[in-house]
DNA sequence: TATATGTGCAACTATTCGGTTTCGCAAATT
DNA sequence: AATTTGCGAAACCGAATAGTTGCACATATA
């Protein structure tokens, strides 16, 4: 069973749940009410992202609030890294471009 | 058949794909060398990176040229934002205790 | 204590996925 | 012209995945 953050956020649904509880926890209920599936099935979703700690859970009572655990979002982050310095290096290489026209032209 | 970049890049072989030729554009079959298997499975690995244009072809005679499309890895740069705007948010929260503590101290 | 509520878990199913094998085709090489 | 090389596409297979249904269990509420 391969559980990292990269098969967790390529189902729809999953980050969906990400971008629902970002702002502010939420029990499974709430959650599922917000999807046009069963309750199940978010709360597999929700054990799957607690699985690779994308989310954590706070127990209050009987419910459960489910909460963004933001440090793993930095994961990827850092994965986009190597390719933020190339497309950063690029933007770079049509500043100088656009330079040159600009001294071409005077 | 869904395909969009959240679920080209949940696999780690396409991870890897796309890591190998950030740098320079390689053919199919220069870069089946560097995995444990077939040119084949490379080639479909491709075929779905082409088709949510994570990267682009280049006929060069009977070799194609696969390399990287930039542009479609800033789309997960800008999907990330909205949880970058959270985590930054939280960085300041620390940052205030920071500064309390030391006033506190002083 | 009996019932309702919030939740996770296991079993089952249809679908998708990643890999292999086989094939076809066009461009190079002999 | 015959062969080799580089490649994609289709058929097939076992494993994984997302969903449903049914159940168990603990915490609330009557």
């Amino acid at each position: 069973m391969r559980r990292d953050i990269f098969q967790a956020i390529a189902d729809p649904t999953r980050r969906a749940i990400l971008t629902l509880i970002a702002l502010q926890a939420m029990t499974p209920n709430a959650i599922a009410e917000h999807f046009d599936t069963s309750r199940q099935s978010i709360s597999k979703h929700l054990r799957i992202l607690t699985e690779c700690e994308l989310v954590k859970q706070k127990q209050q009572g009987r419910e459960i609030y489910y909460q963004l655990e933001v440090k793993k979002m930095k994961e990827l982050d850092k994965w986009l890294e190597q390719f933020r310095k190339i497309w950063e290096s690029r933007f770079n290489e049509l500043d100088k471009v656009l330079n040159k026209l600009k001294t071409t032209k005077k």
